[in-house]
DNA sequence: AATGGAGGCAACCGCTGTTTC
DNA sequence: GGAAACAGCGGTTGCCTCCAT
């Protein structure tokens, strides 16, 4: 509260802006080999240019491997349109109840599409679950707690109305504190959790280990002590490039399953 | 085909809440 | 108990893309 804060980091001498492929690629390689414990420690660690904040900010909106990407569906809507008439701006605790979606994606979504709709449909009761119609920044009235409360969302009609289906037996742990808590590693031996993620595909380890050798040729991240890394031998620049590619497209996760993350492919056009 | 405007999205900024010393 | 450090959240902005003219 109040308390002068010194900045979170050195700006002088920090890449800013968009991020480029190969900060994109550091920043997942050093998450999935050491997970995220110190964000402020992270870029240094990494060798990236950027403050942790960025990083972090980078991982948990863009490359995070559970990202759901694509359009939201109607339902999708529907359930962020009764959460925000619930919750207000709390964009953390909706996208905590919208599995793969962040905070900043539901809070861009709001912001150009399900606003306006609501404003052109505000005489539709199916669609305004808001207390205060007119104003959608207003105030909730419910606590946090309560609102993802089964108990809460069981009686609250706007609730029931709908079709929104939450997590609710452990209202402040979502997917998120799960990710946020646990290693990658823990995540890759838990099998269950592998069920929240959709659109999963399976490659082999050695699939998976070898674009990683890869990459952390590509990128300069071979320190040497692991050994050199398979090498490139037999391995034609084309491919590696291909790897490189398709990395981004399907972050590894875990040694098994992968998820879908789409980086626009336009950026590694150059 | 070129240009201007609107919309969408990624990223930054500043504040707040929590944890640690 | 207080101060500092850190992580997280929400608001805002700027850039890029798409569409209409």
């Amino acid at each position: 509260m109040g308390r002068g804060r010194a900045p979170c980091c050195e700006k002088v001498g920090l890449n800013r802006g968009s991020w480029t492929p190969e900060e994109d690629i550091r920043l997942i390689t050093h998450i999935r080999k050491h997970g995220h414990g110190n964000w402020r420690a992270l870029p240094k660690q990494a060798g990236l240019l950027r403050c942790g904040k960025s990083c972090r900010l980078r991982w948990i909106n863009y490359l995070r491997p559970d990202i759901k990407r694509g359009n939201f569906s109607k339902e999708e809507e529907n359930t962020i349109i009764k959460l925000h008439g619930l919750l207000g701006n709390k964009w953390a605790k909706i996208a905590s109840c919208l599995p793969g979606r962040t905070d900043n994606e539901i809070k861009n979504v709001w912001n150009t599409h399900l606003k306006k709709r609501l404003n052109n449909n505000h005489q539709d009761p199916s669609l305004s679950t808001t207390p205060s119609s007119s104003s959608s920044e207003a105030a909730p009235t419910l606590s946090i707690e309560s609102k993802c409360s089964a108990e809460h969302a069981e009686d609250a009609e706007s609730l029931s109305a709908g079709r929104i289906e939450i997590p609710l037996e452990e209202p402040n742990l979502g997917l998120w504190d799960l990710l946020d808590d646990a290693s990658l590693d823990t995540i890759a031996n838990a099998p269950s959790n592998a069920e929240l993620w959709s659109d999963v595909v399976d490659i082999t380890t050695a699939e998976d280990s070898q674009w990683l050798a890869i990459l952390e040729e590509e990128l300069g991240l071979m320190d040497g002590s692991g050994g050199g890394g398979g090498g490139s031998g037999g391995v034609t620049e084309e491919e590696v490039g291909e790897a490189v590619r398709g990395y981004v497209h399907r972050i590894p996760s875990s040694p098994s399953p992968l998820h879908f993350c789409s980086l626009p492919v336009s950026k590694f056009a150059s």
